[in-house]
RNA sequence: GCUCCCUUCGUCUAGCGGUCUAGGACGCGGCCCUCUCAAGGCUGAAACACGGGUUCGAUUCCCGUAGGGAGCGCCA
């Protein structure tokens, strides 16, 4: 009778969710449901210093925007620290760990005696063993693990395989702090183990903490959950990640424009695999995931590959689908607030109609967003610098020429356009690319936009006309 | 310094002793399509870190070397 799994993301508030994090996340996520599990999750907010509600809501925003959802309420560390200090009390009655009474002064010496000597800077067990008759008074002691000395320590890692330690290479690190709030080591174990937690899949910068871990659960005889240490990751030159690689949150991602889809899909991939399968709907990431696929040395973070998935993404999404992605983008986006303003029932209507053609061409939402600028940009057109080189004076005499022919088209359509342009075309000796690039300058003040047909339909016969006569120097009327 | 982990194209990866003249994807080059840019199609360049073993046979197993990473807190 196999039990049922249960993972947990278990973040500390200290800043906001990077992208690591976020594949923490998923991958526990996706093991849970993959095994029709539960993914819990525990705010480690044990350092109180450090922590804080906005790193909170933060965390929170992010996983609601990768569309990672956990299973019942969340749990927060520190509220549990009373628990945390009942079981560090028992270790200490059953002999399991005792109290140190050395002050932080006195162990940082010793560690730097401990380097000067070349020698192991871990704890030297120097109260282990003293009588507690020897404790000065008015220290207030922490307490330590009794970790064995001897024998061997292992972990078997569902990623990084059997792994053994010498226990001689482990020391008694602390549980209870002096003030009585629990650590970190002493917290995790205490409620993984409460909260029924199977499956311990994190990163791998917690894989020596897991033969800690594996000490403390073994002191009080808890049956240690099974543990998968995933590979960092890291940034494009292969060291740690840092701000400038993409060590933002996943807000970050959001405001550049990124689906969750594609988010989702680019970081399963890190890492893991699944056969030659790039592309992945959350169905199919589910029904594929397990820890065995998953690999042992660390990804770079590559931008170039989430921008490509990203495209990928926002050409399979339905317009009216991106045009509320789109909405929804802008109050995280600069200037987004004027923009919205702007979308009017007539605006958006335009912009649904153009999104076929603006999809197709956008690798993230900001990009489409700004492509889309012709739609409700106000008249006269502004020209970027490249399209002022294409607006030469033969360019607007072809416009000044074509406009007689356009103004003809009726009813107003893709194709009577195109016919119009076209027979223009011929008649004039010319071929169709050299008068389609000035009109799409006159239309959108850019050199490069959906089709020019396409763009003529969308912006309507008469405001076609208007910027088309901006350009050709005629003053309308 | 000590402990532990990692090492296939530039990047993400497939490979789990012979099927490898090493496959896919992103990126890059070329061609096609074409009103621009994309998208799409075709195509090209591009990798088993190095040195020893084990084996009839190593990208695959073992040991070193080099390089990279993580940890060594009364932080998490």
């Amino acid at each position: 009778m196999s039990e049922t799994v249960v993972t947990r993301f278990a973040p500390s508030p200290t800043g906001f969710l990077h992208i690591g994090g976020g594949r923490t996340a998923l991958f526990n996520w996706l093991y849970a449901r993959r095994f029709g599990g539960k993914m819990l999750l525990r705010i480690e907010d044990t350092d109180r210093e450090r922590s804080t509600q906005a790193a909170i809501d933060a965390i929170i925003d992010g996983l609601t925007w990768l569309g990672i959802e956990w299973d019942g309420d969340t749990v927060y560390q520190f509220s549990r620290s009373a628990r945390h200090r009942e079981v560090a009390e028992q270790l200490l009655a059953a002999g399991k760990a005792y109290r140190c009474y050395a002050s932080p002064q006195e162990l940082t010496e010793m560690r730097e005696a401990a380097r000067r000597e070349g020698r192991s800077k871990l704890y030297d067990g120097r109260w282990r063993d003293r009588d507690p008759s020897e404790a000065p008074t008015g220290v207030q002691p922490v307490i330590r693990l009794k970790a064995p000395q001897t024998g061997e320590t292992i972990v078997d890692d569902q990623v990084q395989g059997r792994v053994t330690w010498q226990n001689e290479n482990l020391d008694d690190f602390v549980l209870l702090r002096s003030d009585g709030t629990p650590t970190y080591m002493l917290a995790v174990v205490v409620d993984d183990h409460d909260m029924g937690i199977t499956h311990i899949i994190r990163g791998d910068d917690h894989f020596n903490n897991g033969a800690r871990q594996t000490q403390i659960y073994q002191a009080l005889d808890w049956k240690v959950p099974v543990m998968a240490h995933i590979p960092l990751i890291h940034g494009p030159d292969g060291s740690k990640l840092s701000k400038r690689h993409g060590a933002l949150g996943v807000d970050a991602y959001r405001a550049m424009g990124y689906l969750p889809a594609a988010m989702r899909n680019y970081l399963v991939r890190l890492g893991w695999s699944h056969g030659d399968q790039e592309i992945f709907s959350t169905e199919e990431m589910i029904a594929a995931f397990d820890l065995p696929q998953i690999g042992r040395s660390p990804a770079r973070f590559d931008f170039a590959k989430l921008e490509s998935l990203n495209g990928h993404y926002i050409r399979q999404t339905a317009e009216a689908d991106l045009l509320a992605e789109i909405e929804q983008l802008l109050p995280h986006l600069a200037g987004g607030a004027e923009l919205k303003a702007k979308l009017s029932p007539g605006v958006r209507s335009r912009l649904l109609a153009a999104m076929p053609g603006l999809k197709e061409r956008a690798k993230t939402l900001v990009e489409l967003i700004d492509s889309a600028g012709f739609l409700f940009a106000d008249r006269p057109i502004a020209l970027d610098d490249k399209a002022k080189a294409v607006m030469t004076d033969e360019a607007r005499a072809l416009i000044k020429a074509v406009l007689p022919d356009l103004e003809a088209v009726e009813p107003w359509s893709a194709a009577g356009a195109e016919q119009a342009v076209r027979t223009f075309a011929e008649r004039a000796g010319v071929k169709l690319g050299a008068i389609a690039q000035p009109l799409r300058t006159a239309l959108t003040g850019r050199v490069t936009s959906p089709g020019i047909f396409d763009v003529l339909t969308v912006l309507g016969k008469a405001e076609s006309v208007a910027r088309l006569r901006d350009q050709a120097g005629n003053p309308a009327g």
